[in-house]
DNA sequence: TTGAAAGCGATACCAG
DNA sequence: CTGGTATCGCTTTCAA
């Protein structure tokens, strides 16, 4: 079933069934509807790979994500499946590990399938410089990174992020706010962290970092140095540098018997869904993720249509769950 | 940079260099190492858009997953990639929503790109029997479903899962059992909330529904059900159908100062990674996601081999951490 | 073992 | 506006 056999059955030359598809406009009215339901009664569709093949170009969209196990990347991929859907591409979903060895190889075989750009999701080890060598590394959009001036970006303020928790927090009367970094190493838990510095200092607020190792393991060493404390010196509320990071980082107060909010509060950043079936459900600091895919993709857009990267800073929102309280008096 | 150019540059016919490629046993030594060599000099690869409409098969393989957001998917698309890889293929993620009629566009839309089949995690309303009328739904494997006859399927078995469960809770001297259900409506769900009843008979043991309702809000129904029991009346532990149900339940609990596991056990049924980071740790019946995905494929190939829809039933284990104790006697 | 030629399913430029 | 033709990059019989 090819595109000869709509052609031989409308009685048109193939040249007429392709422009009736692909360019509607450039065929007679009467005509273009007439194989049009010729190729519907035929239950024709054109082959995407002919067409990319001819073309050069194709609608496959890789979106690389260091761990798409990380409910925030799930979201993100969510978010950015429907918006390629919406403008007719398909999302290839490529997961690196976080190497920068991968992402190349993906956006390597992906090029070869005439992708026209491609998404990336970089975790530190992924070096950006690199990415250029790679053919697709100069159509490809940056999400949740600091901006780099060469590559399109999209993120969202940690400044603006961290003073909302902060804020939030001195209004519950706490005052020894300490923060803890880590997982998986990211380019925005480095900016996050140096914004709770860089505020902690034009506060005068006492900056306490309770871990800023990265991997899994960052909530649980975070918690261990909290038990360590005497009740005098312990914060009496905490800023991750993630979901994921208060979520282990509860879940080994937790294990050490200490209570959130009660004892201490906790509060996220990323606003996953998932905060909301937590124990106690979490107080965090939302990133518009949903408004990061589209407008990745339009960078990408854009970035084709006129060479130029562009970089877009979301504000992120407060959103007040149950995991932080009045500060013990 | 197409085979024509290497071919030129090594002196030999464009066919030459297709076979050092694809056939090489069905060229000379000496010639295939150095067509090899000069395709390797030139960085030269295969387009596999080329070769795909050229040999009528791709190295793309669909996953079609209801929603990545949610862990389980998470975990279970982060297997089945690296499982694929290793045998060549690239796996293209489809987030269906949990609908009927996008499962089928995905599946046409990837059997235009010649996918050799695709694997399908379908939520309750994806209909298998109307997926066989899309032309790839022939060639698909379902994951994480209870057996149809004539489609291939992984699955863990769900009344061993529930032993499992309730043995361990039995163990720790909890009588009364209850098990909450629920959650996106999966076939899953229903084979283990039949596993639970079918035991409890056996065991005569009471069987307590607290909720079998879909969708995100079981948890929160149920803990509302629990709470509204008397002290005596209160099962002393529930199992969830899902880690998912499992920690919006005990959320929801947590909201109305019910603590687990000191008043009250909870269990659930997955093994998720993030388990591990909830509060407190979940204790639950993991199934064995890694080896799910390897063997989809491995099913899926078979499958094209000889055409023959085999079952893979896969055993569950028991993952206790501290959403369990022992039963207030 | 290697080369030649046809073709996969479409597009696009050039005539008419 | 429509048809003819070459071509995208590769595979695969068929001969030599």
């Amino acid at each position: 079933m090819s595109i000869d056999d709509v052609a031989a059955r409308a009685g048109v030359h193939r040249s007429t069934v392709s422009r009736a598809f692909s360019r509607p406009e450039a065929v007679n009215a009467k005509t273009r509807q007439h194989v049009l339901e010729v190729a519907e009664s035929l239950g024709y569709r054109m082959s995407p790979l002919a067409q990319a093949l001819r073309r050069k170009t194709s609608n496959l969209i890789p979106l690389i994500v260091p761990d798409i196990t990380n409910p925030f990347y799930g979201e993100l991929a969510k978010t950015m499946a429907s918006a390629a859907a919406e403008r007719g591409y398909q999302l290839v979903l490529c997961v690196s590990g976080g190497e920068s060895a991968q992402t190349n190889a993906y956006l390597t075989a992906l090029e070869g399938m005439y992708a026209p750009f491609g998404i990336v999701a970089p975790s530190t080890s992924v070096d950006l410089d690199e990415l250029q060598n790679v053919a697709l590394g100069s159509r490809v959009v940056v999400v949740d990174r600091v901006e780099q001036a060469s590559v399109p970006t999209v993120t969202v303020d940690s400044a603006a992020g961290i003073a909302l928790a902060v804020e939030h927090l001195r209004e519950l009367g706490h005052r020894r706010i300490a923060y803890v970094s880590g997982i998986s190493g990211t380019y925005t838990s480095r900016d996050r962290l140096a914004a709770y510095e860089a505020l902690a200092a034009e506060l005068e607020m006492p900056a306490t970092v309770l871990d800023t190792g990265s991997g899994p393991e960052a909530g649980e060493r975070a918690a261990e140095r909290f038990a360590g404390l005497t009740r005098g010196q312990r914060p009496t509320a905490v800023i991750a540098a993630n979901d994921m990071v208060a979520f282990a980082f509860v879940s080994a107060l937790g294990a050490r018997g200490v209570s959130v909010p009660h004892e201490v509060s906790v509060m996220g950043f990323d606003g996953l869904e998932l905060g909301a079936r937590f124990n106690p459900r979490l107080t965090t600091v939302r990133q518009p993720i949903a408004d990061m895919g589209a407008i990745a993709i339009d960078l990408a857009e854009k970035l084709l249509a006129d060479g130029e990267a562009r970089h877009v800073v979301l504000s992120p929102d407060l959103l007040v769950r149950a995991s932080t309280a009045e500060a013990p008096r």
